[in-house]
DNA sequence: TTGCGTGCAAAGGTTTTGCATGGCA
DNA sequence: TGCCATGCAAAACCTTTGCACGCAA
């Protein structure tokens, strides 16, 4: 029962946009205003079902930006589930940060022996301050 | 400028049950159900200004559900933000569970020397499952 | 040809806001 | 008395859904 894929026009546009800008993180009205600023046809209702869809295949990852309130995506750079991925989202301005870091794994094993407690492999985001923000 | 806040009849409802229930999580509906239940008189939009405004005094902590699309509120036990508190919220069934890690210090600290970011002390809810779910 | 993908408009549900009234200090 | 808090209704907001049409395989 395995369901397809069709690559039509709009998949492939928001596909490469987001692996174009992977270091950049989009919620649906920001990714949907840019494509259709550079003359892309696609409706804020593709956006919405195809991000879902390519998060379902695991292509991009979200989260939730708890201060503005909507959710946010970016490109999946790591689909395997034991990378060492993780967010650092700055509370102040916003800005989330890609990091590889293997001190998480520690962490990681800790809460799973001593408190039973699976950390969820793709939606790791940790809000904070993030060094600019925190100078001022 | 210091804010005051006075002390109405619906703010000392809604905090006083937030701390009688302060292992609880509660979205606004619920907590409003529950009041209203127990014949107090507030209404919804008191419920979430009131909210709003006793995360600010950081009385409670709120964190989003993605799953349910909606903001959880919890009486915050410490707020102290020296503390080793640490929220991990199961994604199968919405669980949250409170906990005092002092392993947690360690990877603050790692965080903050080598990536030059600072956790936000009040918020850190991780996602994942919780034992009974990983059983299943 | 099959059935997933698309687009528009409308609905859905959570949260916010405007405004007049109520109540604490 | 001054000013914050409250309540209702309406608005705002992000997101989903219904339905007819389009298009990839």
């Amino acid at each position: 029962m395995k369901e397809l894929s069709y690559q039509t026009k709009q998949r492939t546009v928001i596909f490469n946009f987001l692996t174009a800008n992977a270091g950049e993180t989009y919620d649906v009205d920001s990714l949907y205003e840019a494509l259709v600023g550079r003359g892309k046809k696609v409706s804020r209702t593709t956006v919405y079902r195809m991000l879902k869809k390519l998060e379902e295949e695991k292509s991009i990852v979200s989260f939730f930006d708890a201060s503005r309130k909507r959710t946010l995506f970016r490109f999946n750079p790591h689909p395997d589930p034991d990378e060492n991925q993780i967010h650092l989202q700055c509370t102040a301005c916003g800005k989330v940060e890609h990091l590889d870091c293997s001190y998480l794994s520690s962490f990681e094993a800790h809460l799973k022996t001593e408190h039973h407690f699976t950390l969820s492999p793709a939606k790791r985001v940790f809000p904070g301050t993030c060094e600019d923000c925190g100078r001022k």
